[in-house]
RNA sequence: GGGCCUGUAGCUCAACUGGUUAGAGCAGAGCGCUCAUAACGCUUUGGUUGGGGGUUCGAGUCCCUCCGGGCCUACCA
């Protein structure tokens, strides 16, 4: 038995996440998660919620609410709908945990102490108006390039020219659009990853199995210009991790936090604390997932996580934890992702554009998202969701061939020997034939789990689905019924049988799909396959089981186009009108 | 501007380090079955692999060039 450690890249806390989001990261990690359980693996699982930072600080605003107050309902709700989606986290923390604090306050210790942070002064720009420093895309004004009157500090979103916020004409808080600004000089603590990085350059050669897109991210940003620039991670905000030197307080570093890319990535580690805490343990039942010196250096640890994500995982986290010249555990794998886009564009939070989680949960069942985004999932370049291509997938692979699969099968059985596995005839030559077919679909299945191929992974387990009704069309047990009664038994108890098969493989995918087969086949606790033969006997004549429900409603032609018009987001016209 | 990714049948995608007539699923067409959510099965039509050039005995795969799509470019997270 393997133990494997995963984490999601945590969702930040300002607002409800759209469906690119969701297969950007959880999903496909909970598949994983789920299946290395299923194959007998100890597993943890960990997310968490992002929740400092400027946008937080001025969502909270809006809503009229302390940001403390703020994060803990959104927290709530994010937890709310990640239960929803069967989201399996062990935990699903907090950055601005206790935990967290400590470890982040710790960490930055260690770097200092190993001559890695420095103590650089800045100026930055003061909005007296707001009463806080801005973050440079915080500023608005006119480009001194192209004359556009609102690009923003950081960039020129209309020439695409990189700015400095000095740089700006008639600049304004984007906030509040006070031009009550002033240039004030501040301090704040840089990580000298600079210094690292011949030692990152010679790890992330060391991964040649990883995914192109992770490591051609972090090769870029090793090698671009002057190579790996240190990088600020303290920020003058009142809401996130106060800057401490471990236990001791910092000189000069007074009111000020460290930056969310610092303690997010730490929030892992301290998730993993929580969990502990939550479950009445003690420090060792998190760090021997977490520290090489207290049994973590059996651990196999992947991360999941969105290709906007891929330089923190890849260069500042480990900068951090290698940094700290202590034994914590490195990532082993990284599995990125592209984006999904949403009918021809982005998803647009602003804009209204494109699915929400719960909106999502609103319309239709879990597992009909998660077998469609899993099957379509942005593994090789970025997706689109239409909501045609959406109705499709999911009414032909889950209502037409494994939901009509077992709907067959029982209402059959039923008709014909009742609610209980019938008894009479063998398995013969065809039923062998099955066997073998499946046994080599689900070592593809298996492979493709392991290699973490999410859509070839959903292809295998589609087709083995497919095996179940080529056999029944072959068996054709409806008219074998007339003339051998016991052959159409041992047809029908085979078909049962894939039923219960089909549950214990189908959950990662579709782990509410796979309770309800469960259920109806009367076998909870159904192990995974080791012998697809044994396997297929599993359920004997005279086992009770009962017919379900439709498992899965088709989506009609007026659902689909109604959604459609609903999710479109605001109009052509309005957009236009806005910009 | 620079870097990276990507372009394969109407749609969504495969094709290990270049190696036989480029494969699946969906959609379309035909046939079969009737147990089932008019579901299922079988057969079948679709491709000068974005265009052009080159290397090679051999190119979807390598090189050059052009065209299209996307991402990143370090203070949003």
């Amino acid at each position: 038995m393997a133990r494997i450690l995963i984490t999601s890249a945590l969702p930040y806390i300002n607002g409800i996440k759209h469906l690119g989001n969701l297969i950007g990261s959880q999903l496909p990690s909970d598949v994983y998660a789920r299946y290395m359980r299923a194959i007998g693996n100890e597993v943890m699982f960990i997310c968490a919620t992002d929740e400092h930072g400027t946008p937080a600080e001025l969502a909270a605003a809006k809503a009229g609410k302390d940001v403390a107050e703020y994060c803990r309902e959104m927290h709530a709700v994010q937890q709310d709908l990640a239960n929803g989606f069967r989201l399996s986290f062990d935990h699903y923390g907090r950055s601005s945990s206790p935990q967290n604090r400590k470890l982040t306050q710790y960490f930055a210790g260690r770097l200092a102490d190993n001559g890695l942070i420095e103590e650089v002064s800045e100026k930055q720009v003061y909005s007296h108006a707001d009463g806080r420093f801005l973050p440079d895309r915080y500023i608005e004004g006119t480009c001194p390039n192209c004359g556009y009157d609102r690009a923003r500090g950081d960039q020129c979103e209309n020439c695409t020219k990189q700015l400095d916020p000095t740089d700006l004409i008639n600049p304004r808080s984007a906030i509040s659009g006070s031009t009550d600004l002033e240039v004030r000089e501040t301090k704040h603590l840089y990580l000298r990853q600079s210094k690292m990085r011949d030692e990152l350059d010679e790890w992330i050669n060391s991964k040649t199995d990883w995914p192109i897109l992770t490591t051609s991210i972090a090769k870029k940003w090793l090698h671009d210009g002057d190579g790996l620039k240190d990088r600020g991670i303290t920020r003058d905000l009142s809401w996130g991790v106060p800057v401490k030197r471990g236990e001791a307080d910092w000189p000069g570093m007074e009111g000020k936090v460290f930056y969310v890319w610092f303690d997010a990535p730490i929030e892992y580690i301290a998730a993993t604390a929580e969990w502990a805490e939550a479950h009445g343990l003690d420090d060792e039942a998190w760090q021997r997932w977490w520290r090489t010196d207290k049994g973590a250096d059996d651990v196999k640890y992947v991360q999941f996580m969105g290709k906007d994500n891929v330089p923190f995982h890849t260069l500042s986290f480990p900068a951090t934890i290698m940094g700290s010249r202590d034994p914590w555990k490195l990532v082993d794998y990284i599995k990125s992702f592209n984006y999904l886009n949403y009918d021809g564009g982005q998803f647009s939070t602003s804009q209204g554009r494109g699915v929400f989680m719960d909106q999502a949960l609103d319309i239709l069942p879990s597992d009909y998202w998660r077998w469609w985004l899993l099957s379509h999932v942005p593994e090789s370049s970025d997706s689109e969701f239409t909501w045609e291509n959406f109705q499709q997938g999911v009414n032909k692979d889950l209502a037409d061939v494994l939901g009509n699969f077992v709907s067959r099968v029982t209402k059959f059985c039923r008709s014909k020997f009742g609610e209980v596995v019938p008894e009479g005839g063998a398995y013969g030559e065809a039923e062998i034939a099955v066997i073998k077919a499946i046994e080599e679909r689900v070592a593809s299945y298996q492979a493709n789990m392991e290699a973490i191929e999410i859509r070839k992974s959903t292809a295998d387990l589609r087709a083995i689905w497919v095996l179940g009704n080529e056999y029944l069309q072959e068996a054709a047990p409806w008219s074998k019924f007339k003339e051998d009664p016991e052959a159409a038994a041992a047809i029908v108890r085979f078909a049962l049988n894939l039923i219960r098969l089909y549950a214990v493989l189908s959950e990662p995918f579709i782990p509410d799909a796979a309770q309800t087969m469960t259920s109806a086949m009367n076998a909870e606790g159904a192990q995974w396959p080791t012998d697809i033969s044994a396997a297929l006997e599993s359920l004997p004549a005279g086992h009770p089981f009962s017919v379900p429900d439709v498992m899965f409603a088709k989506i009609t032609d007026e659902q689909r186009d109604e959604m459609q018009a609903k999710f479109a987001g605001k109009s052509k016209a309005a957009e236009l009108a806005q910009s």
